[in-house]
DNA sequence: TCCATTATGTTAAAATTTGTTAACAAGCGG
DNA sequence: CCGCTTGTTAACAAATTTTAACATAATGGA
């Protein structure tokens, strides 16, 4: 167990030898797997579990992989690799203007196909943090459902609910500014929202549980007249 | 119409033929395209004209592509597609294991290479920190999203937000003249800015910090009625 | 329920960062 | 060399953040 939510990757693949090989080498590379064995079966699973990458066979029944292309470009950023048994320029060429991320042939090595997966999902790792749950880094873990930190050496650091809710707002936009009037409103669910100034406050008490020297911060930092950032090394 | 600056693309490529073709082959598809013919040449361009993209052959005389490509992508998050004569499959996994994008074989397709082209830089641009997050120069290193300025002997050197502002900006633009009313407009975060001779004091901390004798600028140059210049040596 | 404990919020002094000013130095054109 | 403009520097003022101390609210167990 590895303590991070690993990428969920979604293939859509109707011959079921091919599906269940990527899927086992997939995951014994540590990525969390589902298989679908036609578009609609896709559909059905990526509503319930959104996915971070798909791997579409170009040459399903009924909706093809060009299709499912197009319309998941359509409605988010997520990567997508096409798998193909044909190695014709053209069909390559529409399906990469369609907007998939790759496109590679049947037979494929692996570890190329393991190395794309990847690259790509490095490049989506932006989107990846907003539905995040769990953060790595900087010698901590940070469980945002199960509310808990934990240090590298399995310590647990005691952490109260606003602190969460700081550390987690923080912790979703990595170096970005987040004024306070945003992290206020992340603490508070009522109506009269605390003073701003109580922000710093929470920042303060987390940063004696997060930094070596809390007068030198170094994983929360202060933009003046701005808010507070995350900029530890996240992962 | 985008109305906004193309995307700049870098060659790195010995052979002036090909070199020629793909410039103006993207460059009729409406990117900014420079070309270079080794990768001295090419830090040198990267280091005045950041690039959004770099397409880099793999069989370079001195130092290769995929050395460059390590290094380049230490430095930051740029697209990077290799080009390569040989169609290996070990080549291209240890080419995409560096953190290249992608690795088209020659002979390639142009238009597949444009798709490719398209599709990186979607993704780039998407994340915020297309450019350059680490800058190294003179002895210091400058990281974007750290927010932190360190000496090579590891020191770190300690710069208030309005500092880093001044000093991103300058780096950013390295050897170009920063007006005061720009690197004001870096600073202030207020509805009022403030006069533009406040910028002399930012410079002059920055001095304080970066220079062996403040009085005596090497790094952060004056121009005379016109602003201030990055003069260090970058990389 | 009441009490003890912990969490949350407020405030004020200290420290730091940012912005302004003014005296002085340096650059530039005649 | 003079006089004007622009840049440097230090000192200071204003704004913002840090820190500690404390008040209030929420929580959990007897």
């Amino acid at each position: 167990m590895r303590g991070i939510a690993p990428p969920h990757i979604v293939i859509i693949e109707d011959e079921p030898v091919t599906r269940a090989t990527l899927t086992s080498y997939l995951d014994s590379n540590g990525y969390r797997v589902t298989g679908a064995a036609s578009a609609p079966r896709a559909e059905e699973i990526l509503a319930r579990d959104p996915a971070d990458l798909l791997l579409i066979d170009v040459n399903l029944e009924g909706k093809d992989g060009l299709q499912i292309t197009r319309e998941q470009r359509a409605l988010s950023e997520i990567g997508i690799i096409l798998i193909s048994g044909r190695t014709d320029d053209v069909d390559r060429i529409v399906g990469l203007e369609m907007g998939a991320d790759d496109y590679v042939c049947k037979p494929f090595n692996r570890r190329e196909l393991l190395a794309r997966i990847k690259n790509i999902l490095r490049r989506t790792t932006a989107l990846r943090h907003l539905r995040r749950t769990v953060f790595r880094f900087e010698g901590f873990t940070f469980d945002v459902n199960k509310r808990q930190l934990t240090r590298s050496d399995g310590e647990p650091v005691r952490l109260t609910r606003a602190e969460y809710e700081v550390l987690a707002q923080l912790l979703r936009h990595p170096a970005e500014v987040q004024s306070r009037e945003k992290l206020v409103a992340c603490v508070t669910h009522r109506q009269d929202s605390p003073e701003p100034r109580t922000v710093d406050v929470l920042v303060r008490r987390l940063r004696k549980k997060l930094e070596d020297d809390p007068g030198a911060p170094q994983i929360i930092t202060t933009s003046h007249g701005e808010g507070y950032i995350f900029t530890g090394r996240l992962q």
